[in-house]
RNA sequence: UGGGGCGUCGUCAAGCGGUAAGACACAGGAUUUUGGUUCCUGCAUUCGGAGGUUCGAAUCCUCCCGCCCCAGCCA
């Protein structure tokens, strides 16, 4: 038996691989052969809005997005809002603009759960004259000693057998406001033996007196998530209910709700590993421990993992994007390589980042046979490989500053810049040898003295004589000073565990995820950059404009991620 | 001990009975006015283990082992 492919010509698409085959693409092909939901694919993304959205969600927005363009389908934003006592706007504000930043465009309107409370309500009489619910007049604590426990089989509620009529009658009345919270729920009548617990007479609705941020106090009775959910996803003629694992055991109730009320839709809920990230985490309760305990400065720290927090830092919407893609959909639990981020961000930015010279640590260079008073424009281009971005002016002068890195009174094997005696290359402007270094009285080198080689003008020489070292630099009567800051993962663990707050954690933080540097100096073209301007400095890494703290004139620059540094490794191997 | 899932390279991951894709990481080398980029090269005789079926098994069957999830009026 031979398998047929497709020409690669027809799979791949402009720069990106073939769509990754996965588990449920295969579900979908399936779908479409049998001519279940006549071939429609219909997803959606169902945040609840309680908190900022991270890149855990990013890989479910990619998933059902993606899903929907690729299959010609649609899908919508929904926000699954049904425990007024944790939601607020400020979230739903803060996702929607999430989703668009990450480049996705919903389908139809922002929706809500809360839109669908009077059929959702409608829908609960249908299933108690069915016989199928019924109000349940047990506390909270009773109910969960009823439900008995993984091994043993719980028990009937006393309330079970209530009529179709006294079920409604209260039911109303729960509507109503006749009760205290917590007073009555109405349950479904499943099995309180099944294996299952989430089988076990589930709640529906409780009674909740709280503002909810849409309904207000339209309603003091709110649906469970496993009752809203499936419904909700019946009533927008969702096709696949892509959801993550932990909701495996949710599916047969999931599937009961709908099997057991008349629904036109049925859409099949299928489960997928929720990403792990090496060297940080992603649940929200852990993140809002980081917040609230002051390890970072809140939400959209260029350090947190939500997606506010990545874009201060720099990383590209695209970024993010092909990370999702190629870090696959399945179903064992893993844990992605922070690696394989940084490597997608590095290559997006590679590709559309502006190169520019900036010098972090200075350290002042003294040309000592160029003129006093005289004044160059070198050129540099803003991208070796491509010409189009174009090019700017680079000033230069008798002062300069060069990174600190790159001198040394005592080069090791194989160091290739400046050092007493040696010649390395400025970058697009002149050779210059190091004829003297200047001490303080500690023995600090504070400046040093090179003679420049007026033939090498551009960086070449005319002998062809080579040059090992290339460095950035920046004229210092034409430097713009700066606030440059250094970021780097939050953990020093790959796998942050226990209470992030608790003081015995701090030894899982990596001390250098900060540092803040107040004297950079930057070429004078970075005066004009934008809020959110992405940058690569040479030689040093990506840095993008921060979007809080910059002023006009005065740009503060975040580093999104370093350069791979094959010097560091070297060095390294040396001690 | 009940129910539901999952085990393929250091990390992700394709594979769906025809003889182990790809990516990251890692290690070499070439090119280079970024120790960047790019480009070559290497990197699982083996798919949690043991049996079995078959001409042929990561794929089918049996047993075993390991890991994850579930006892909210949260989602």
């Amino acid at each position: 038996m031979s398998k047929e492919h497709p020409p690669p010509s027809a799979l791949s698409v402009a720069g990106e691989g073939p769509a990754p085959g996965n588990f449920i693409r295969t579900r979908i092909d399936q779908d479409n052969l049998s001519g279940r939901y006549d071939g429609r694919v219909v997803t959606r993304f169902p945040p609840e809005p309680n908190g900022y959205l991270h890149i855990g969600h990013a890989k479910s927005i990619c998933l059902n997005f993606g899903l929907a363009t690729d299959y010609g389908g649609a899908c919508h934003l929904r926000f699954d809002d049904t425990n007024p006592l944790k939601e607020e706007v400020e979230y739903v504000e803060a996702i929607e603009a999430d989703v668009r930043w990450l480049g996705h465009a919903w389908s139809g309107p922002v929706r809500f759960a809360s839109d669908y409370f009077e059929q959702l309500f409608a829908y609960a009489v249908e299933l108690i004259r069915r016989g199928k619910a019924y109000v349940c007049s047990l506390s909270d604590l009773q109910i969960r000693e009823f439900r008995g426990t993984l091994t043993q089989p719980g028990q009937n509620s006393p309330y079970r057998d209530r009529s179709v009529q006294e079920n409604l009658d209260l039911f109303y009345r729960m509507r109503a406001g006749e009760f205290e919270d917590g007073a009555h729920v109405l349950r479904a009548k499943i099995d309180m033996a099944s294996g299952n617990l989430n089988l076990r007479d589930p709640v529906l609705y409780r009674i909740r007196r709280a503002d909810h941020h849409r309904t207000g106090d339209k309603w003091c009775i709110y649906p469970m998530y496993d009752y809203t959910h499936c419904l909700s996803d019946s009533i927008e003629g969702i096709t696949h209910s892509i959801c993550t694992l932990e909701f495996e055991d949710h599916r047969p109730l999931y599937d009961w709700v709908l099997d057991n009320l008349p629904v036109s839709c049925h859409p099949q809920q299928i489960e997928f590993a929720r990403l792990n990230l090496s060297y940080t985490v992603l649940s929200k309760r852990k993140l809002i421990q980081l917040v609230t305990a002051g390890i970072v400065d809140g939400w959209d720290d260029p350090r947190m993992p939500t997606i506010s927090g990545l874009r201060r830092r720099g990383y590209p919407p695209q970024a993010i994007r092909r990370f999702c893609e190629r870090i696959g959909v399945a179903k064992r639990d893993s844990m992605v390589d922070l690696a394989l981020l940084e490597h997608t961000v590095r290559e997006e930015l590679n590709v559309c980042a502006p190169r520019v010279m900036a010098v972090l640590r200075p350290l002042r260079v003294v040309i000592v046979n160029y003129p006093q008073d005289k004044n160059e424009e070198m050129e540099g281009a803003y991208h070796p490989e491509d010409a189009s971005m174009g090019s700017r002016r680079l000033p230069f002068s008798r002062v300069l500053y060069i990174e600190r890195d790159d001198f040394t009174t005592d080069p090791p094997k194989k160091y290739f810049r400046l050092a007493p005696g040696r010649e390395v290359r400025l970058r697009y402007a002149y050779y210059i040898t190091c004829v003297d270094v200047i001490t303080d009285d500690a023995g600090e080198v504070v400046e040093v003295h090179c003679t420049y080689d007026p033939e090498t003008r551009g960086g070449w020489s005319k002998d062809g004589r080579k040059v090992k070292g290339t460095l950035h630099w920046v004229s210092a009567a034409h430097a713009l000073a700066a606030e440059v800051r250094l970021y780097d993962r939050l953990f020093a663990v790959e796998t942050p565990t226990g209470d992030l707050a608790a003081p015995e954690s701090a030894q899982m933080i990596n001390p250098q995820s900060l540092e803040v540097l107040s004297g950079c100096k930057l070429e004078p073209a970075l005066a004009g950059a934008a809020p959110e301007g992405r940058y690569q400095f040479e030689r040093l890494g990506y840095f993008c404009v921060d979007l809080k703290d910059s002023t006009p004139g005065v740009p503060v620059f975040n580093r999104t991620v370093t350069l791979r540094d094959s010097w560091k490794k070297i060095a390294a191997r040396r001690d």
